[in-house]
DNA sequence: GCCAGTATTGCAGACACTGCAAAAAACGCA
DNA sequence: TGCGTTTTTTGCAGTGTCTGCAATACTGGC
């Protein structure tokens, strides 16, 4: 058993599943993600309905393919930077790389970032990420991956925590709705100078 | 025409809603809110499943009976205090004004608050509600009913109002699952401290 | 006691999603 | 190449939310 031997099943199943996502996504742009229906997908995709709910475990999945991977790199970079250049920078760095890669690939970022903001389903879903991002920026202030809300200190660290993580949300969205002309990483930039204030030091 | 005569009618229908939702809020404290279906709670509301969404526009909306109300009463409160007081006052004072009127029905609205947090779907309809109350305290900061994010000055203002009521949520959050034993009151006194440098002056 | 407006209800149907078991396909190996 | 095993695909039946429609029951005013 070695470590690394994608099959050639692996390969059939991956493209399988990002097949079925590309078709879905394009027809949730098209007509709405309301007005399209699974058997849509699935029928566009060439697979059964049934077929659809094998590669993902609901309609909305589609929309979250990536972010995980992404979501782990962001603990990472928050984890690894924050010994070294203390929170405030490391918080900085992780969000100035993942909208430098959002900026890069606006073109269907964009969309896709619309889309989740205007369907309800789809932000509660988001807000499990949010709730992750908190997470890795709370454990790069307090140095423990798990905060006890009985200690001031903690409460204080999470507090900061989420309110970065929601003014980021804010300037995703500006940057989503093309409200303002500035790059997401510009936007990102200006607001964590705002919440500067918050961190130590 | 007078501006307040509820009629009989008008009385038997709001008994019937308060009815069914105190009904569908016991069964979902009992067996849980996925566990319980509309039709037991017609059933036990003695009405039939239809009936039911004659009063509801879905089954979430049984917990948000009176959220709209006390939204706007937050939203009338901070506007009125923001302009003798300043916008930190008057959210510091809408805040508590909320925490103590949770903090004397905790009995009633931990349990509640709790079923929110725990499903996805309840958790979004709450989102709405959280952006009604940024736009309040936006407001307050701005002077402005819709700011225009294209201004600096306004998306700071958005950003500070977002990290605002993200703190408060988490406050909220430990509140309701009893991690700290203190008053709502006093966790948001001690967030809107840790916000404080956000505000201006 | 009748009439108009309102509320309740049943029914059929759309849609998301699940469990189960059969059919089809892919794979490994002789 | 052919065969048995494993995986994948699929159909089918069913649950649950929610909607539109039309019939029925009811209420309040005259």
């Amino acid at each position: 058993m070695s470590t690394i031997e994608p099959t050639l099943r692996d390969l059939r199943r991956r493209r399988a599943r990002s097949e079925i996502a590309a078709t879905a996504i394009a027809l949730f742009q098209e007509h709405g993600y309301d007005a399209t229906t699974v058997d849509q997908i699935a029928t566009a995709a060439l697979v059964s309905p049934r077929t659809f709910y094998n590669y993902f475990s609901s309609k909305d999945d589609v929309l979250f393919d990536e972010v995980d991977a992404g979501l782990d790199a962001f603990r990472a970079q928050v984890a690894a930077d924050a010994a070294t250049a203390g929170p405030f920078e490391a918080v900085r760095r992780a969000c100035v790389a993942v909208a430098d890669h959002l900026d890069a690939h606006a073109e269907s970022e964009r969309p896709r970032l619309a889309l989740i903001a205007s369907v309800a389903t789809l932000r509660a879903r988001d807000h499990r990420t949010d709730q992750a991002l908190v997470d890795a920026i709370e454990a790069a202030l307090t140095g423990h991956d798990d905060a006890d809300p009985a200690v001031p200190e903690h409460r204080r660290a999470r507090a900061v925590a989420a309110a970065t993580i929601a003014g980021l949300n804010e300037a995703t969205s500006w940057w989503t709705d093309g409200d303002v002309d500035r790059t997401l990483a510009a936007l990102v930039e200006e607001l964590l100078d705002t919440l500067r204030p918050l961190y130590p030091q």
